[in-house]
DNA sequence: CATATTATTCTCGTTTAATGAGAATTCAGA
DNA sequence: TCTGAATTCTCATTAAACGAGAATAATATG
């Protein structure tokens, strides 16, 4: 499983296969066979990266990151660095687009908003590092819309959906054929279903990989869902959401 | 600041130092004149760490590790490595101790039991990962003993602390007597002060560079806290706690 | 807006380490 | 004790890291 090849010693791209293993042990004979790096080369970039205290080894065949490694990274944030790559993006976007522009990523089913910024009108609700319902937020149906059936199924039929406005669907069944729609067309629209004033429109965030990482949105009370100006705020975040997948 | 001198591309070094910051920036004209590090060296070796996806750049001279690598080490615990590497000694050693033998580290001022490995007798109430009140038990001793002289004072300002049994010290002042003991003889002694049946020794596990990391110790109803029983026990928990030190 | 400053990238010859293949050794389990 | 698997070692070859310096790009400052 290459990845990207770069041109240093292999031990990094070691390094992150023996963390992407999920906490599972990592044996380097089958790592071996399937990268095609020579066992003894293999062993080679462990003892490098036990070395450097990045690795240690548990017992015969099993690796695991060094417990230091790991809490020197604890400190740091996911969604925070998350935050702060993707903020200033938006902060530039925020110039064109009259509205509220959110990052949000689908958390525990629920959507995190990890970037937001405000524009001129109104101060929005929302806040950094808060979580909202995903079945009626225009993110969170982006982010549904990515989810394997199962996954789908199993949110549908484990919660209850208030009611937060008339428009708001709470019917299991609408809520899906609702994020059909979104996948087909690309977007997702929350249309005052959170907050009757409130529209929002919001294009996935899709990495290089094909992976959908999170969704951008622009919020605002003044948005006009009609045709064209619905083409145009869908492209803006379009490009948004294009700049912010090449820089992850 | 050079840490072990390992003979791959300095990126692993760089990298360990980006992540060694606590959450703060990494400055690389700093870091280059620190080190000693050519500047556009530096930056090869951050741009090797951008590509290999360890780290990002938030914006000028400022690099964080990626937001997927650090979800891809969330998994991981770093307790949960440690008591995995740690176990294996420790039931080697049981063979040699009629003692349940553990090993802890200071958390949050409480002990956190991160391996346990039972002995013949009893089954002692203790079990992997809970937390145990410091000020009356071996382990808490040992570690109290390496805090520096405001934090230990902190410490016991900010807390009650419970009386167990007949034997445990309850007052901050003797608390703090029996802190200062235990760090002139090197062990510390929890005398029936957590249960009036058990008796408890710990050694503190440090590191090479002389950072204590956690304790040792070996508990039993049937220890024998005279003259040279207890220079025995004291010597193997060094023992095994030395080995630890070298694992580390 | 022009300029000064600082961050970042590029170039190139040199040095050093990574590489692959194979053999040798150590280790864990039967 | 023996056996197969895990781990380390050896060595010639290749490729990449290295340092120094210059060049460019990006930001801050006046």
């Amino acid at each position: 499983m290459p990845e990207t090849d770069v041109p240093t010693g292999k031990a990094l791209r070691v390094l992150q296969d023996v963390i992407a293993l999920d906490g599972s042990p990592f044996n380097p004979k089958d790592y071996s066979a399937r990268s095609g790096i020579p066992t003894p080369n293999l062993y080679r970039h462990l003892e490098i990266l036990i070395k450097s205290g990045l690795l240690v080894r548990v017992r015969r065949s099993r690796y695991l990151p060094h417990p230091n490694f790991l809490k020197l990274l604890e400190p740091f944030n996911a969604q925070k660095v998350l935050g702060s790559i993707i903020r200033p993006l938006l902060e530039q976007a925020a110039q064109q687009i009259p509205a509220t522009l959110h990052f949000g990523v689908l958390e525990n089913d629920m959507v995190t908003y990890v970037a937001k910024v405000d524009n001129r009108e109104m101060g929005l609700f929302t806040e950094e590092n808060i979580q909202l319902e995903a079945y009626c937020s225009a993110i969170g149906k982006c982010l549904l819309a990515t989810l394997e059936p199962e996954k789908l199924d199993d949110y549908l039929s484990a919660f209850e959906f208030p009611k937060l406005t008339g428009n708001t669907l709470t019917d299991p069944k609408a809520i899906r054929q609702e994020i059909i729609k979104t996948r087909r067309r690309g977007y997702g629209i929350d249309n005052r279903e959170i907050l009757e004033e409130l529209v929002c429109i919001a294009v996935p965030v899709t990495l290089n990989n094909g992976n959908t990482i999170g969704a951008v949105s622009a919020a605002s009370t003044l948005i006009d869902l009609s045709g064209q100006p619905r083409k145009t705020i869908v492209g803006q975040l379009n490009d948004i959401a294009e700049k912010i997948g090449n820089l992850l």
